[in-house]
DNA sequence: CGATAATGTCAAGTTTGCTTGACATTAATT
DNA sequence: AATTAATGTCAAGCAAACTTGACATTATCG
């Protein structure tokens, strides 16, 4: 799966702890996502998107 | 978080075994979503809503 | 009623999401 | 150049998502 979380956050102007802190999950959390390491939780991604004003699937693409 | 996996599933006349089958999880997943003892991943999700037709947050509704 | 399909549930195990803590690297500021 | 902020990354551990296998209960149907 494919995100754009960077890139809304940046447009967004937080850092990671920011953004962290914002959606209750660890700094490395959002690092790991950012990096796609792994996926996010639904409820992360609830949280995300509605942080960003946006649907979930506007930030993580999956296909297949 | 709630759901209406199982109004959905009704509605398009899928057996637990058959919906678990579309979207590549086990009967015993969908049904322990359906009885919401946990929440799908992002993934799954997304498969679910794909399925249906429909959005994610008409699924599953996560409130705070 | 009796058979079969569908659903519910439990246990035990694996994988994945997420945590804290620590430290290294890179970017920004002074 | 030196300090501080931000990001990257690793390890160890816990919790949640999901698996298989088994069996019990509830619907459906001949």
């Amino acid at each position: 799966m494919k995100n754009k979380l960077k890139v809304l956050r940046a447009e967004h102007n937080y850092t990671q702890d920011q953004l962290a802190k914002a959606v209750e999950v660890s700094r490395q959390t959002i690092n790991a996502i950012e990096k796609e390491k792994f996926d996010p939780s639904l409820v992360l991604a609830i949280k995300l998107a509605r942080l960003f004003n946006t649907e979930i699937e506007e930030i993580f693409i999956y296909s297949e």
